[in-house]
RNA sequence: GCCGCGUUCGUCUAGUGGCCUAGGACGCCUCCCUCUCACGGAGGAAAUCAUGGGUUCAAAUCCCAUACGCGGUACCA
């Protein structure tokens, strides 16, 4: 078996095309064949610079690793399909030669009027095969005075030797039909001499012996011109499998316009690499729920190794599949935590090496300081480190305004005059205390001025920790006292004290 | 318009004629934990299986029609 994924290099690697990547990749890895990178650049207005690149640094990134391609080579190649092009050609003429290509010499203008003739008649618009009946004295005519002209392909007549449609057994969508009479006559070659996708894609499929089809439902329709060309040629046809397409919320076709579709945006922004790929796997495909029994959770989390174990096409779906980015949030957080849980080591380390390239650098200067802060905000940490600062922030400032409305929280049933009161007694009590190293003893010894002051829980701490921290989300009151240090904890509740005062 | 493909909770899905009073997950809601946020735990709401006809003792599952959605309709892939 020899898969393929052959992306244009038109800029970044879509998340639609990551996934096609994606069960191309398991479906060779589960049936120990090839997976093959090929690059199809036959278009050369669209083509990008530095893109090929990127595909290669992505899919690296994804996991995905391939057989051949232009970077690691191959009995195959070359694997760009703009270093193959006397290739294309030479097929194209041999289409020719066997009357199943035939050269069209017309405008841009004569076939967008007849387009528009056939769209005001209420037609499909398709070829007229104006040039399919030129003699062979205009065709050497209009050849010797260099006028341009693309090669096309020449679709059988209905009822012809070849019977009325193609028909193919889909790999996902069982027996798909089509009938000669609605397939255009397909432009194979380009006035430049570059091959449309049709021609190249089955020659290289053809040549690289690539056994499965695997792509988007977008190719459905085309699927027909290619088997036809295969027909001609005499060539083996592979098996062709068409995905559903990924969708946005409202069910259109995945798009920028509402939300990031770029691989490379995902990963800029801290998703990794596994979360990705486990969350792609599951849009249009599931490998079911044997023997799980009713009320039983069905498995949600899957590794790439196991992904390869249970993939198989025919459990695939046929409709296409919303991309819920809340989902993948949460698989995200799910492997995340994995992650960290199975990397060896500390925790207070752990949580340095995950979150140390997105920290200032002043904040680096004292590390066992800077490790007991992340200790404190842990699972946020581990959550989305690239989001730790936000979470560290106040540990760092020397000094913050508190909102009067803040510390005096009616919710919390604190006024101004209860927090003065819980803050001052906290900090007299703490005056006389040393072992800050110890959050349990903190909690036994701020517990015990709540109860002298007969206030709730909420009443003293609440203050105290925004006393602390300046925020109305922080870690708790132990927590922050235990990594700010004495020194540091009673600084900040004696500035508070100080500006409750004035407020009264 | 024409051609093709599709349709189970808001979303991803389990389900291949009786195990379905349709299961799980995300999200949402409630409660617990708790000084706040987050984390964690326990519950809950949420799908007349697009609709209408068949077939069958029995249908989400098979057949037909309709509706709706999506894709294609380029010298783009």
């Amino acid at each position: 078996m020899r898969t393929r994924f052959p992306p244009s290099p038109t800029g970044f690697l879509h998340v639609g095309g990551l996934r096609t990547a994606l069960y191309n990749f398991l479906l060779a890895r589960k049936n120990g064949g090839k997976f093959i990178f090929r690059i199809e650049d036959t278009d050369q207005k669209r083509a990008v610079a530095g893109a090929v690149e990127n595909l290669i640094e992505t899919l690296k990134w994804a996991g995905l690793s391939y057989d051949e391609g232009p970077d690691v080579g191959g009995q195959y190649g070359p694997y760009i399909q703009s270093e193959r092009t006397n290739l294309y050609k030479k097929y194209a003429e041999k289409l020719v030669e066997m009357g199943a290509a035939y050269p069209c010499f017309c405008t841009a203008e004569r076939l967008d009027q007849m387009r528009k003739e056939q769209e005001q008649h209420k037609m499909a618009p398709k070829y007229d095969r104006h040039c399919l009946h030129l003699s062979k004295d205009e065709i050497e005519k209009l050849m010797t005075a260099k006028t341009p002209f693309v090669l096309r392909q020449r679709i059988p007549d209905s009822g012809g030797a070849h019977g009325g449609s193609v028909m193919w057994k889909d790999l996902i969508r069982s027996a798909v039909t089509f009938k000669y009479e609605t397939i255009d006559d397909q432009v194979l070659l380009k006035s430049d001499g570059f091959p449309t996708y049709h021609l190249a894609n089955v020659v290289d499929d053809h040549l690289m012996e690539i056994t499965h089809v695997v792509r988007g439902e977008e190719w459905l329709s085309s699927t027909p011109k290619h088997i036809l060309l295969y027909k001609v040629f005499g060539w083996k046809i592979p098996e062709f499998g068409h995905l559903p397409l990924l969708l946005n919320k409202d069910r259109s076709k995945l798009s920028k316009r509402q939300g990031d579709v770029a691989v490379e945006d995902y990963r800029r922004k801290g998703y990794l690499p596994e979360a990705v790929i486990n969350f792609i796997a599951l849009l249009g495909w599931h490998p079911g729920g044997d023997g799980v029994a009713k009320g039983m959770a069905t498995q949600e989390i899957f590794t790439l190794e196991e992904l390869i174990q249970k993939f198989s096409l025919d459990k695939v779906h046929k409709a296409g599949a919303v991309f819920d980015i809340e989902k993948l949030d949460w698989v995200n957080w799910q492997w995340r935590r994995k992650k960290f849980e199975e990397q060896p080591g500390e925790k207070s380390e752990k949580l340095l090496g995950l979150c140390s390239e997105f920290l200032p650098q002043e904040w680096l200067a004292d590390k066992e300081f800077l490790k007991r802060c992340l200790i404190t905000i842990g699972e946020k940490a581990i959550k989305n480190p690239q989001e730790a600062p936000e979470h560290l922030g106040f540990y760092f400032k020397k000094s913050f305004e508190i909102a009067p409305e803040l510390i005096a929280n009616p919710k919390m049933k604190v006024d101004m005059e209860i927090a003065k009161k819980a803050v001052a007694a906290v900090a007299e009590s703490l005056e006389s205390f040393d072992n800050f190293t110890d959050q349990e003893a903190l909690k036994i010894r701020t517990m015990e001025v709540i109860q002298k002051l007969q206030l709730k829980n909420g009443q003293v701490l609440w203050p105290t920790r925004v006393a602390l921290t300046g925020e109305a989300f922080s870690p708790g009151v132990f927590e922050v006292l235990w990594a700010l240090g004495k020194e540091e904890s009673m600084r900040r509740l004696k500035a508070v004290i100080a500006k409750c005062k004035m407020l009264l």
